[in-house]
Order: C-alpha cells, then sequence, then structure tokens
DNA sequence: CGCGAGCTTGACGTTGTTCAACTAGAGTGG
DNA sequence: CCACTCTAGTTGAACAACGTCAAGCTCGCG
C-alpha cells in the first residue's frame, strides 16, 4: 500500500497549486499543520467514488486518472498531473467524492483537512474566486469532452486523446504511454480492440509511431485533422 | 425580438435563485440597480456560445435549453427553468459564454452585471460558498449525463430523457411536451429518427403515453428499468 | 384550400462491439 | 536456465446497433 511521509512544509513547497499562491502566510502554515503526504505506487486507489470526503488532495508528483464508474465500464473524465486538486466537487453539497482516482504512475498526494479548505474560502475571498475559477475551467474541459465523446467517430476521439495527451500533459511530441489500451479504452469512451485498429491506422498512416510503450506524433497537423472531421 | 421591463425589484423578487438569499439587504439593492429584466418569446437566443460574458441570467420564469454548438449538431446540456443561472462558467478565466442558451417557452430573465456578482463573491463568502455549490452541484449532474451518453443505448437515454423531465422540470408523470423532436434527438445524442422509433417502443410497451404534445409517464419503474439496463 | 415545418415510417448501409483465438513479454518456481 | 503462467496486446470474422436516405404524412396557418 502507500506509505506516508513528510518533507517540505506547505509555505516552503514549490509545487504548490496555484491557488495556493493566494494564500497568506498564516494560512499556509495553518495548512501545513493540517497536511498529510502520501506517495502511491502505480495502480492505486488514491481516492474511491461514493467513500466520505474527509480531504482535498492535491498532487504534488505523478500522474493519476480520475474516472467515473459505471455499470459497465469507467469513464476517465481527465488525467491529473503535479499542481491539480482532487475533490472540489464534494467540497459543498453532498460530501461523498464523485469519481475515483487512481495512480497511473507512481504519485505523491498531499491531503488537506476538508473543513481548513472551506475555512479559506470563508476567509480568503482571493483563493474562493481562484477555486471558482478552477471549477470553471474543469467544467469548459468536459463541454469539450461531451462534444468529442458524443459527435465523433472512433478516429476523432483517438485523435483527441493523443493531442490531449500530447498538449496537456507531456507537452512532447514524444512520449512513454503510462495509459494502458483499457485506459485509452476508457478514456476514448470505445472498446478496447477498436483503439488497437485506430491506433494501427495512424500508425499505418505515418501520423504517428508507436514502438513499445513510447508514443511519436510525427504529424500533429493531420491528427488535429482527424481529430475534426470526426 | 424581446422585450425589456422592469417589475418587483430584487429585493422583494420571491422568485430569486437561493445563493441571492444569502445576500444582504444592500447587496441586494445594488444587484436591483444595476439589473435588467427581459422576456424572451418562444424560440429566441437569450446568450451565444462565443459572445462576451457582460452579464450573468437569472431564470425567473420559464423554460430554456442549454446547448454546445458541436462542429454537426448541438448537444443540450441542460434544461433550465426558473430560479437558475445562467453564465457562471464565464465567471473567471475566459469571459466569453461557453454555450449558447434559447428559449423553450416564453422566458423571463433577470440580468446582472458580471462585476456586480464578481464584487459580491469578494465580499460575501456565503455567497460564494453557495456559487460553489452550485457549480459543484452542476459538475455532479453533467458526470451522470457523460455515463447516460457514453455507456447506454437508446432505449436506455430516452428513459432518462423523459425520467429528467418528470422529475426535475415538470415534476409530474403528465407534462405538455415543450420539447421537439429534434430537442430530444439534441438532449439524447441520438438521430430524430431514433428518438421517434424508440418514443414508439416505450409507448407500444405500455411505460408512457403520447398524445401530439401530452406525454403521460405510465410506469416509471419499468421506464427506470429501462434507464438502467441500457 | 394549399403550403411548409415538424413528424413518422421503412429500407439500407455503415460503424463499432463482441467473441474467440492467438501472440508477446514479464514474472515465478523448479 | 528453462518450462509455466498470467496479463496485456493483437487480429479476424460475425453480428447488432444506429444513422442516413427517401418518401409520405399531419397539422396549423395564411
Amino acid at each position: 500500500m502507500a506509505k506516508t511521509q513528510k518533507t517540505s512544509s506547505c509555505p516552503d513547497c514549490i509545487n504548490k497549486s496555484y491557488c495556493f499562491s493566494k494564500l497568506t502566510h498564516d494560512e499556509l502554515h495553518t495548512a501545513d499543520k493540517n497536511r498529510a503526504e502520501v506517495t502511491f505506487k502505480k495502480n492505486e486507489i488514491i481516492c474511491k467514488q461514493g467513500a466520505f470526503a474527509t480531504h482535498i488532495l492535491y498532487i504534488k508528483d505523478g500522474l493519476a486518472k480520475v474516472y467515473i464508474e459505471g455499470p459497465y465500464k469507467n469513464l476517465i473524465i481527465k488525467i491529473l498531473k503535479n499542481g491539480e486538486l482532487i475533490g472540489l466537487p464534494s467540497l459543498y453539497g453532498s460530501n461523498i467524492h464523485h469519481y475515483t482516482v487512481s495512480s497511473v504512475t507512481e504519485t505523491t498526494v498531499c491531503l488537506i483537512d476538508i473543513n481548513v479548505f472551506r475555512s479559506f474560502i470563508k476567509t480568503n475571498a482571493n483563493f474562493a474566486s481562484e477555486i471558482i475559477r478552477y471549477l470553471n475551467q474543469n467544467t469548459v474541459e468536459e463541454y469539450e469532452k461531451f462534444i468529442n465523446l458524443t459527435q465523433k467517430q472512433l478516429h476523432g476521439r483517438v485523435a483527441d486523446a493523443l493531442i490531449y495527451l500530447q498538449k496537456d500533459i507531456y507537452k512532447n511530441d514524444v512520449f512513454e504511454m503510462h495509459l494502458s489500451r483499457k485506459d485509452l479504452a476508457d478514456l476514448t469512451g470505445m472498446s478496447i480492440e477498436s483503439v488497437i485498429r485506430i491506433l494501427k491506422d495512424l500508425k499505418k498512416g505515418n501520423i504517428i509511431d508507436i514502438q513499445g510503450k513510447k508514443v511519436e506524433i510525427k504529424n500533429l497537423d493531420q491528427l488535429m485533422k482527424t481529430s475534426a472531421t470526426g
């Protein structure tokens, strides 16, 4: 399972999420006192859909997948990288987690008591508006995902997923694919077999190259065209 | 087009959204001074995706549809009824509208200057947390919609739409269907023809009845079973 | 009475899933 | 060091689900 440690304090932490820069020195100290740091190995569950949300989690390092557990299969909403927050949808309203998060690579997270988090929102308006900004950005990304999943066919959806990984996650045309074919299927809302076939097509069309875990985006323009034409 | 009028003032308004109850008397007066009231006829655009978001809108009366304009067709995210807010995703971050809203029936909305709205968030923590609660509730509903649209087949999706209308919008087993078949198609992410066929099936199975615009949910249990089994 | 928009129906083709078999590679124990 | 197993990945064939097309219908309205 996961091991606990506690390295740098919040005021000194250089990885902290942008919204924390809105906190005062005192508030950061309060956060630090109410915080735990945990490292998860690959493929461990970080937070479980349906469980009580007692903490807001903050990804300090690593990659994690956020997914909704549906009746038959899962849908990956988003891949989280360092600096991102887990549990905000449970901040007010029902205090249970609305999704499951599990680690894709070894991942270190900070846990901050949800009530401490709430108190920051009450007392620090800049922090509150930063949280709203963060929530809204997620909402806008979800709208885009809605269109991708419901109005594009397979080639377009795989192209979207690859562009997402290239632009938002790895920020490089060449990257090591940490997601399994099943993860890609859950991310694009299709079957594993279809993912494989489409990747093969894209490789044959010289748009991407795949060697084992290594993926290279060879023709981003063409990939974006594929994304656009569905 | 739309006509402008201004009836009751904000402090006296009995239709106001729950979050406004968190505002002080003075703040409500400020809102009132920076507000306009507009009535849209059926099928008019209330706010347009891509346009600048200068105001937060509040539905005082009527029904409206929120939809994302995709490359080939639209996706209806949600039906709005009185008390709901338009434009929150544009509050911080990019100040353009991320969706289009148009009236389904005659609809009266209040427009509140977005900067006034922002200032309330800065100065009134209860209001801010109420906004976050509202945003989060929408997010959770969107998660459910994600599963419905991506993991269910046609019968399940139509069942979901009908249950949504019955439970959240009309709150009655018998209601007048204000949405066209195309609207239902955009709401469920399918073709018009398929909507019609599934409705026919449900009618044949004695689960619903349709006479012109009048819809009756005759067997909600069965409809929920249909929703669950996809 | 005639026109047009929204609705309905059936026939057909495409897309994408499912199933089943097979392969490659990584870890395990003898 | 090699057989053994287990999982992830891959391939092809058959089938079901759904969208598209084309035609006809209905109803409200000028």
